[in-house]
DNA sequence: CATTAGTATCGATATCTGTCGATACATGTA
DNA sequence: TACATGTATCGACAGATATCGATACTAATG
């Protein structure tokens, strides 16, 4: 048994909550690798421009006049996002088109929710 | 008129959401500050092991111990969460107890809320 | 006043991170 | 095949950050 009471069998205690029980070093390392993501302004406006988007997804090239950044420092970001399981990319010919992933951004919420 | 629409004229705009529309560059700069108080394991420890105090307040001789960090990198950490307004600090003789100020917390939440 | 104990700051250092130019890779087109 | 365009990776560099020992500050106590 972990010491988090476990609810009905739940397959994956995906996210722990800070507020539920004092994390130990390892459940907080994986929670502040998604915080990590976070903590960056062109990241924020990447998800922002993400979750704005009409058809929910957005090409690479479409990123780099509104951020402001060079095309290899969006990609950069982009992978960081990608890692942190927060966005998503899909290929489609010569272009890239990414989509926010709102279940995760949901786990990150829930991990500070009261 | 700002571009999010006013409700009932509320007085201070306080949090910015990341979905709600494309952020500017220094809406973004604000956030990331709140997250990257967040984006750190021994300072996600800090806020669970206040959230979980009994007394809402714990003195900072007791982090040293269950973080297994020098007190200066406590105290290091406590005055980003400090500074980011995260944890209120209040000195009551020798001791200085910080508590959980759950409401910036909720700012930071919302922000990344669908 | 001297001592003790808790906390914050300082200085140093190793590591991480954001940024960009150059370049490689991928894909469509002439 | 050669070329053009979109994207990712590489290499380098400046700035930020986590950490700790030494030290200064604060408050109680002998």
């Amino acid at each position: 048994m972990t010491k988090r009471t476990a609810i009905l069998e739940s397959p994956a205690p995906c996210c722990p909550s800070i507020l539920a029980s004092p994390l130990d070093a390892e459940e907080a390392a994986g929670l502040a690798l998604g915080f990590t993501a976070l903590a960056d302004p062109v990241r924020l406006q990447v998800l922002s421009i993400l979750a704005a988007a009409p058809e929910g997804e957005v090409c690479v090239c479409e990123f780099v006049e509104p951020l402001g950044k060079s095309q290899p420092t969006v990609s950069h970001h982009l992978k960081i996002l990608a890692d942190a399981g927060l966005v998503h990319g899909e290929r489609r010919s010569k272009w890239v088109y990414y989509s926010l992933d709102r279940d995760r951004l949901a786990d990150l919420r829930s991990a500070i929710d009261t």
